[in-house]
DNA sequence: GTCTATAGTAGGATAGAC
DNA sequence: GTCTATCCTACTATAGAC
């Protein structure tokens, strides 16, 4: 504790890199602005890293590394839809206070016309996608809906809405409380196609066979 | 033609802002980018509308309500919750090519940490919310799931992903393609709940009841 | 590795001529 | 309403002392 307050001045940069992202937006983050979070001088932005555009890359490699690293043992205790359900409620409220997702959808927001972002950021998506593909490929396996969804695109889709909803809360909490709620909800759907079981699986067999042919 | 090129400078103002928006993001857009694009002095944004803010805004409403608008006769058409999902399929790619919920997502990023800029763009995504809200509502009437699921939530949560998908696919669009694909999927479990009909009616009001209860 | 100082550019905003 | 000119601030980046 006491000669890791300065760190590494590179790791500060970093981290404050990553709160000045949090509190101040992409359009609010200059290397003025996150050397003064950090209380290190500027000049060694660019002597560390050469550049905003470096630092703020090792910025989303970093806080999104950390964070997916802290949910693996979480992700790993899941034994239903359901409770990925649950367990991407508890993760939404811990990112959320956090603000780590915040970072990451900032960044993303800058990689829509900043192609060397728009690639670190895909980058930071695709660990969150690994670990809720694992997850998903696992449950499916056990599940009528195994048969008709596609766990690698179902993650990814799970994965864009989560930042989605970072994003919306951020501007309207209370409908964000009421989306999350509904999507609680959706998860009862999930249920009773669950524990239909076989009877399910034979309807879904044959909804898959026809809008295979259908379209 | 003639005389619409120039349209009025105050209107042309808001177009170019919209523009500038979709092809440089909220950290390449300033006073200066916006007037060039439209070929229009840089000054007259402060005579026309007192400061940037005010500028970026009034875009934000004007985008939403044109496209909102745009859709209001399609969303009408809907029959079924399978047919929502196509709907949503086809605005999501009509609004890809013309670029509006990217705009829509950079004012929902900077408005993270600008209270102004987060009250419009709040504002902007409750009118898509009151759309997709109407039409769950009129769907969910007839449908097993309406015992379980609320449809302004819902409609908030399908804003917020919708939001997220389009940042999504701004950096990986094969992999935005799979996770539309992977949603579709789920159509099917839609799909099949909505045909078992009474029987999954019962089923969902026992799980509603048991949910409600249990926690 | 860290500091000060500074070059050079781009930003928001205003004054005043037309 | 529109233009030029300008103020002042903030930005990225570098040079050079320590």
């Amino acid at each position: 504790m006491t000669d890791q307050r300065r760190a590494d001045t590179r790791d500060r940069l970093i981290d404050s890199a990553i709160e000045t992202l949090r509190t101040h937006g992409i359009a609010g983050t200059s290397a003025r602005t996150i050397a003064a979070t950090g209380g290190v001088n500027q000049a060694l932005i660019f002597y560390h890293f050469g550049g905003m555009e470096a630092l703020l890359a090792e910025a989303c490699r970093r806080t999104t590394e950390r964070r997916v690293a802290l949910y693996r043992d979480r992700f790993a205790t899941v034994r239903s839809l359901r409770e990925l359900l649950a367990a991407g409620r508890e993760i939404h409220a811990a990112e959320k206070a956090s603000g780590n997702v915040a970072v990451l959808a900032q960044l993303l927001a800058a990689g829509q016309t900043d192609v060397a972002l728009g690639k670190v950021t895909a980058d930071a998506l695709a660990l969150w996608v690994v670990e809720i593909e694992a997850v998903l490929t696992r449950l499916l396996r056990g599940s009528p809906l195994g048969d008709a969804v596609d766990a690698g695109g179902l993650s990814r889709a799970v994965s864009a809405a989560f930042v989605g909803m970072e994003l919306y809360e951020g501007v309207d909490a209370e409908g964000g409380l009421a989306a999350l709620d509904a999507l609680d909800q959706l998860g009862v759907l999930v249920e009773v196609v669950e524990e239909l079981g076989p009877l399910a699986r034979r309807a879904v067999r044959g909804r898959v066979r026809r809008a295979a042919g259908g379209s």
